[in-house]
RNA sequence: GCGCCGUUGGUCCAGUGGUAGGACAGUGGCUUCCCAAGCCACUAGCCCGGGUUCGAUUCCCGGACGGCGCACCA
């Protein structure tokens, strides 16, 4: 399939297009138009029952423009910024702090303020890696890929969109945890827009500006939690592991998931459940398993957060494409968080029986300290209970000395008023672990449109239609008169298009042009099944009956209209058009696809 | 960001220094019993800005957008 067929299929039937083009157009952002966007949200309600309900986890909606602080805990403001120099004889853009770390023994050069990677670079002489000219001169430019905003008027503080769903769900930690009354493991996921200025936007839905993610955040407690794993151990995947990416012949490696997380090639077992799941619910919404793969990060490539990680990848085009991430990202987040928010990032974790333990403890008298230290006095309070804590011994002369500033400090032992005490504990605050599928859901689409984007002949004449799943296709069923000069069947199929949509059906009408161009109308955008009201349907002694036709294989069923709306929710939810057909007879046709 | 190429009805294309034509799609009729049929009519377009010119959709410059390559890509 061309990939420009696609691209023209999706603008001339509403699917997608770009945005703004009576301005000109905007680089990185896409329309959904009626088809697209109704594609779009069922893949979001399929991602939404497995990922969510079917895990009974949580959903929740946070802002997309967050504060300067959040990206400062998070990374994103430092890992997320590139400084670029550009060639002035050839004009090839390269990573500054790359080029400075491969000249220079400086190991972390992005950290650096633009002018001194500048020095750094006129100083050493450093050239252009593409053509050799020097580079000394040209300004080094800082790209950060967040959107800035201003929040307020006046002096308003900075925000930016979030590039991540997740961090909206990782600064509302301590309230979430509280909703799972503090237990561990829970889940919580966010279907949202994401933002990131990209350079360089290409490839329709594959890298834009503002894009929709599906992510779940799974908290667990590292040393006691597992996953589910029986439940996906014997799902079929094909993984494309580090090793073999490397390796000049590297092949994939057929496998299953439980036999990937007991051989380690997949690290952690809780990634291996999702990517499990995933690829259970990839096949559900219609990805062809024979273009899809699960490659493993390379150690370089790894964000700056995550410990170990694995992209679910869909042949697109040709091209192999990031669809999803699979990432174990430890307890970065949540002690980022912790360590830069006001809240407590931890969950307590109570013992199997609580432990009774000696602890060493100071009770210092402050109307003694207070005079004695001034303005140091917390400070060699805090001394002292730091000391208690290491090295109770030092309490056991009439004095006991503490270092504040670098100047030691003497206090009575009396004064300190040292004692140990047999304390209960209860159990210990820890901060969880996360375990993160995300999900990009405009690449999904893209790939399901790939995927379903099809061509056969119909009665010797070509024809193109997409074979998405009945549960993802923007539309239900068709409804037709077959003809419009007869008043019966135009008013029947008013009555029965009203029927399927009382009963929840998306449906769509067209009494226009022939039938065979109305069936092929659908057929582009993908409608699973066409119901066409015809003179059999409403002339006999029995109930009124319609055909009901499978865009696959242009079959076709004739079904009771009572039975209709029950009939085509089941084919919805997964029934097979063949039961339909065992059930109700085919109608002969002289229709040939192949 | 750089380089090359491109941009003409909804879509896909042709064409011109004197503002354009086709195909498909669409709409309204005629026709009407199952797969893009036929006939009639209609709707609808030169990406934006500047320059050259009496006159620019056409030539030149710049921009936007798109494709490909490079670079970048949590």
């Amino acid at each position: 399939m061309a990939g420009s067929d696609l691209a023209e299929l999706a603008k001339r039937r509403g699917f997608f297009f770009g945005s703004n083009g009576a301005y000109g157009g905007t680089a990185g952002f896409y329309t959904f138009g009626p088809q697209g966007a109704a594609l779009k949200r069922n893949v979001e309600d399929a991602w939404r029952d497995r990922f969510t309900l079917k895990e009974g986890n949580r959903e929740i909606e946070a802002p997309t423009v967050m504060p300067e602080a959040v990206f400062e805990a998070s990374g994103h403001l430092e890992g997320f910024d590139d400084m670029l120099v550009a060639c002035g004889e050839c004009g090839a853009s390269h990573r500054a702090d790359h080029l400075v770390e491969d000249a220079t023994d400086v190991e972390d050069a992005e950290a650096l303020p633009g002018e001194e990677v500048e020095a750094l670079i006129a100083d050493h002489d450093i050239a252009c890696p593409a053509c050799g000219a020097p580079l000394s001169g040209e300004p080094v430019e800082d790209f950060n890929l967040m959107f800035a905003t201003d929040i307020g008027p006046g002096d308003s503080q900075p925000g930016y969109l979030r590039p991540e769903t997740a961090q909206g769900i990782f600064v509302e930690f301590p309230r979430l945890k509280e909703y799972a009354r503090g237990s561990l493991p829970f889940g919580i996921t966010q279907i949202g827009p994401a933002y990131r200025n990209e350079i360089s936007p290409r490839g329709g839905l594959l890298r834009l500006r503002e894009f929709t993610q599906a992510e779940l955040e799974q908290f667990i407690d590292p040393e006691t939690d597992e996953p589910p794993l029986d439940r996906v151990a014997d799902v079929a995947v094909r993984l494309y592991p580090a090793t073999a990416q490397a390796a000049d012949d590297g092949d994939y490696l057929d496998t299953t998931i439980g036999e990937a997380v007991d051989e380690g090639v997949i690290g952690s077992p809780w990634v291996g459940y999702y990517l499990g799941v995933a690829q259970e619910w990839y096949e559900r919404v219609g990805v062809d398993l024979d273009r899809f793969r699960f490659r493993q990060h390379l150690a370089g490539e790894r964000a700056h957060y995550a410990a170990d990680c694995w992209d679910a990848e869909s042949e697109v085009d040709g091209d192999w494409i990031e669809i999803a991430g699979f990432a174990y990202r430890g307890d970065y987040d949540l002690s980022k968080h912790d360590e830069y928010g006001d809240d407590a990032f931890t969950v307590f974790k109570r013992y199997d029986e609580p432990k009774t333990v000696e602890r060493a403890t100071v009770d210092p008298d402050m109307s003694v300290l207070g005079p004695e230290f001034g303005g140091d006095a917390g400070a060699v309070a805090a001394a002292l209970e730091t000391l208690a804590a290491r090295d109770p011994d030092a309490f056991a002369d009439e004095t006991v000395t503490v270092e504040v500033d670098g100047e030691p400090r003497e206090v009575d032992a009396d004064v300190a008023d040292f004692s140990v005490e047999e304390v209960t504990e209860n159990g210990e605050h820890i901060t969880p672990h996360v375990v993160e599928p995300s999900f990009g859901v405009g690449r999904t689409v893209q790939t399901l449109l790939a995927h379903a984007y099809e061509t056969d002949e119909v009665d010797g004449e070509e024809r193109t239609f997409l074979s998405l799943r009945p549960e993802i296709a923007p539309t239900d069923a068709a409804v037709f008169p077959l003809v419009t000069n007869d008043e019966r069947l135009t008013d029947l199929a008013d009555r029965v298009a009203a029927d399927l949509r009382a009963a929840g059906l998306a449906v769509s009408y067209d009494d226009s042009g022939s039938i065979g161009r109305r069936y092929r109308r659908q057929d582009e955008v993908g409608t699973p099944f066409c119901v066409t009201i015809d003179r059999d349907g409403v002339e006999g002694d029995g109930p009124e009956t319609v055909t009901v036709r499978e865009r696959d294989t242009a079959a076709q069923v004739r079904v009771p209209v009572d039975e209709l709306a029950d009939e085509l929710a089941a084919l919805r939810s997964g029934d097979e058009f063949a039961a339909l057909r065992d059930r109700y007879g085919a109608v002969a046709t002289d229709v040939e696809t192949n």
